[in-house]
DNA sequence: ATATTTGTCACTGTACATTTC
DNA sequence: AGAAATGTACAGTGACAAATA
């Protein structure tokens, strides 16, 4: 019998040998990819070792190594040492969250911000541009903000515990444009980034745009665990860690200023740099006691914080915050100009007569007594909680259990009539066997369709849902 | 005398080769780092040969080249086969542009947009908040812009020849924003892109940033040479090309209709993606009989079009419009989430609102007049021109000769009052012997402003203007 | 507990194309 | 016109480290 006879134990993957053109490491990924975006290979499967396949094609294993490596950074596969290759959980579709036009489709998916509350803005909106500097706002100066704005930024993050100064500072589009410009800012291509298990799916699709690789850490209800990290760190080079830590998005956790001291502690000793998103601040600074600041503060040297008005405020004015250390300063402020040259002044004028007018703070309040409402309905219908869960949450991270792949959850859920994301969505790198919905609680255009949304969810769920799994 | 001598013949770069540890090739590329920033070697040097450099440290000389690509990723170096690797000319200091505060400065450098017409748009801005619908403005629906405003920006295009479907456009936060959306979209950190010899150079950054490698292409009074491309695409897989016909930027060029068709021709042989920025169309259409249409419309289906509306209407509100072939769809939207979520709805509204009132058209008008006045009074000062150039251009590229380096030129001229950019700037690669600077008429807070400015630029330069040279 | 499986990394070897002289 | 100089691309070798059985 010869030794590979590879017709007894068959391999996950053949390529057609035919097919194979050279450079061979090229056409290998070539045709890996396509069998992947067709479905032949499910995500999840083990593909052959790097040895076995270059036994079969006769080539040495070091080329298929580089065949993968092109997959692996597409997002289409991963590899562990000792374990194998497998086919990435979101290899074929696109993970990407945005709002759409949904006139037939409750929305549960896309987390808003309780847009009733936007007549206010409105108003204040009107006022804002009746000012006789208006015709100031709408040259190129003052990219990174009008020194005014800065201030009533900086007030604003004051009072949920961050203090900085005009220059550490800079008023940018929205969150996600801050971590697009932070990443580009502080990373290159091929570096690491640790991050929760699930974690912002817009996070991942721009780290897979950057080609910026993420490193899953294991977490507890207190958050990610200080002894994964250091682990991690200990083994391969991590440049930066991203972390939300008032309220993780998708699963609620809030991190406990005890876990916090001691990632601080992990981060500090290797130096990475921390990327902290703290889009809930204001709905949590108070609430709990635990609750002291955020990380920012912990290591003010080697973090960036961001704080976004999108959920606190109004989500339409693309307006964020932030704060960063002074080495990062310079190369922050290309990355800004590169990708922005400058936020738009109109905006950021709106939040600041927003703040300064205290229309803000009010409509601070009215959020989380919607927030309030919003998750004594979702209680109803959910009674489960778990510790570390954000009572105030804007969404909801709930545990199912079926059959069902994520996508014909999500495709199901939308004949029905409402629109949910799967916990698959969120995966930063490998599969997971649990599975869970991400809720949004915010984005209907009332709490009463809320209720509709929610029913309609619990309903099909116990259809759906295997063995004596209850809801 | 040994083959190796050394001695005799010196390298013009010699690491310390006790400095060397393992990785040897990561390294070598931090020694080089850390000399080209400080001062060692100083731009245009060229450095020794990979086999030499090997044969130097004893190792194989495929590890110098993974060494030296490092730093060419980097920006550092550039190297040309057959001629060897040099240090680049902007190796040491970013060149990134922006706007400052400048006091007591003129400013001649940066390239604002006649900011003397945003009184007009102040007007129309307080109207445009004046609506009811103000409030759907401000949730996150319709990113990419909403229906009406889509309209208004594809009637606005119309007037210069571009022709597109709400499906293939979106709105932006500007042309730099747009460049950084298609260029995270469609290419990937190691890929090229073929631009004039003199580009923009936030575009440089922005590839620098995104470690996507730019390939000079040489030109005439006509642009970029069909020829040319088609030689580079010939020799190394090219897979874009940046490329501003209506007014090159920095060279004022005006690309000839005929010439847009050789290269489209190469582009569509060679199958790349064109990216077209289209700052100046409203001052070009019109001015020339040679002009015709943007490029875009020669291969709809390979290109992205990019039409700010900062330069036309106002640098302020950060507009821009973007329209791209069908295969782009998909990724430019993931793209344009991931950079932004969503562009300001406000700054949209208020662009669509001038233009539907037709203030745009008016204020393209008085931009217009503006320019040709601004034109003039340089004339007086540098009456010298070139074929090619733009009569209505933002700024001038004036021709120097001087024994300065760039860094010196433009410290020296702001020692005096006033801020330009000098042409090393806007080098996309190689070094050249040739000097220029770049003139902005558009950023002055008057005319009057701009003749002091120029007067100031005219006494300087015949007092460092060496030999016969003559202003 | 240790051998095996499996992926990673740094470096080497070879063929080749272009530029320069 | 042809040889030498020079950089590029791809494949292979061997040491190593983590996970698994």
């Amino acid at each position: 019998m010869p030794v590979n006879s590879f017709e007894h134990y068959p391999m996950s993957w053949k390529p057609d040998k035919a097919r194979l053109k050279r450079p061979y490491y090229q056409s290998i990924a070539e045709l890996l990819e396509q069998d992947i975006r067709n479905g032949f290979l499910a995500p999840g499967t083990k593909l052959p070792p790097q040895r076995e396949l270059a036994d079969f094609l006769d080539l040495n294993f070091t080329t298929i190594t580089r065949a993968y490596k092109i997959c692996e950074r597409r997002g289409l596969i991963y590899a562990t040492t000792g374990s194998g290759t497998f086919v990435a959980a979101n290899a074929a579709r696109s993970i990407t969250i945005s709002a759409e036009n949904t006139n037939n489709t409750l929305e549960l998916g896309f987390v808003a911000s309780f847009e009733q509350t936007n007549d206010i803005v409105a108003d204040v909106l009107q006022q804002a541009v009746n000012k006789r500097y208006v015709s100031q706002l709408l040259n190129y100066n003052d990219p990174t903000g009008i020194p005014h704005q800065k201030t009533a930024g900086l007030n604003w993050m004051k009072s949920i515990g961050v203090h900085a100064d005009q220059e550490h500072m800079a008023i940018v589009s929205g969150a996600q444009n801050a971590l697009a410009i932070t990443l580009k800012a502080l990373f290159e291509p091929g570096q690491r980034i640790a991050t929760d298990v699930y974690t912002y799916s817009n996070f991942i699709e721009l780290a897979k745009l950057l080609h910026i690789q993420l490193v899953p850490i294991a977490g507890d209800a207190c958050g990610m665990l200080a002894e994964e990290l250091e682990k991690h760190c200990a083994q391969t080079k991590i440049h930066g860690i991203f972390l939300m830590p008032s309220c993780s998005n998708p699963t609620t956790m809030m991190m406990s200023d005890r876990r916090k001291s001691e990632l601080a502690e992990v981060m500090r000793q290797y130096q990475l740099i921390l990327i902290e998103d703290d889009i809930h601040a204001f709905f949590t600074a108070g609430m709990t006691d635990d609750y002291k600041q955020p990380m920012f503060n912990l290591l003010p040297e080697q973090a960036v914080y961001i704080c976004s008005t999108a959920k606190t405020i109004c989500s339409g004015l693309r307006v964020a915050y932030m704060v960063y250390g002074e080495v990062f300063h310079e190369k922050m402020l290309q990355s800004i100009f590169t990708t922005n040259v400058k936020t738009s002044s109109l905006d950021a004028e709106v939040i600041t007569e927003l703040i300064l007018t205290g229309e803000a703070y009010r409509i601070v309040n009215k959020k989380r007594q919607l927030a309030k409402m919003a998750n004594a309905i979702y209680a109803n219908y959910f009674p489960e909680k778990k510790a570390g869960e954000h009572p105030l949450s804007f969404y909801r991270w709930l545990p199912i259990q079926t059959h069902l792949t994520g996508a014909q959850l999500e495709a199901d859920l939308k004949s029905y009539g409402i629109r949910v994301f799967h916990s698959d969505r969120f995966l930063s790198g490998l599969t997971t066997i649990d599975q869970h919905l991400r809720i949004a609680l915010s984005s209907t255009n009332s709490l009463d369709e809320l209720q509709v949304g929610l029913k309609i969810l619990k309903q099909y769920l116990s259809g759906v849902s295997k063995g004596g799994f209850f809801l």
